[in-house]
DNA sequence: AACTATTTATAAGA
DNA sequence: TTCTTATAAATAGTT
């Protein structure tokens, strides 16, 4: 038996972090790499599994641009903006997703909306 | 030692699953339901980890609306047309994300974009 | 860019 | 439909 199996641990491995902005650029660099790929996968996972159209558009801090969607980001947009204005002249709003975050994202109260 | 426990698992836990429409209604609805706020979290966490402004907007097969911004859906998606008209006249697209997936979405390859 | 220990998300079940 | 549990999947820190 390996009783005196001591090889050091090669990796502490996922450690838990806050959210909060990563200061290290090339940390932060990395993050947002790895990120990316799994908000866009899950988002395309949803998109499959349950019939949802979407959109993401994101801009990192240096402004360049990264969007995904289905059918295409250009037609939600539009459908988003349809809905607006629309709604315009009355109460309804697109539903914003409540998140039980520390995100300080504003999200707009609609909880009359459901699928 | 408790080698007669024979309680019955209480769950088989998470099962792997395929990534194509679940045709099950309820299961889709519940599968909806946690996901959406999976993606809604996660790219909170991305925004606020990494300094990135996003928008999602999401419309339910009922073609009920969802939307999550930082800071305002509004706000990128003006921005994401405004780079698009910019870039109507010249080569410069938004960026598509390149993602290695089963998802047949269409990216647009743009390999000369980074953060 | 690859690895691995851990955390996190979530499919089933209650 | 909300809560629990077991397991799959994502990823922080390291190499």
């Amino acid at each position: 038996m390996e009783t005196l199996n001591k090889k050091k641990r090669s990796s502490r491995g996922r450690q838990k972090i806050d959210i909060k902005k990563i200061e290290n650029e090339a940390a932060r660099q990395v993050a947002f790499t790895k990120r990316r790929q799994g908000v866009m996968k899950k988002a395309c996972e949803l998109s499959i599994l349950c019939g949802v159209e979407f959109a993401i558009v994101a801009f990192s801090p240096a402004g360049k641009p990264f969007s995904l969607g289905h059918p295409s980001v250009e037609s939600i947009v539009a459908r988003f903006l349809d809905h607006g204005s629309v709604a315009a002249g009355q109460a309804q709003q697109p539903a914003e997703w409540q998140l039980n975050l520390q995100c300080a994202y504003t999200p707009r109260t609609t909880p009359n909306f459901q699928l």
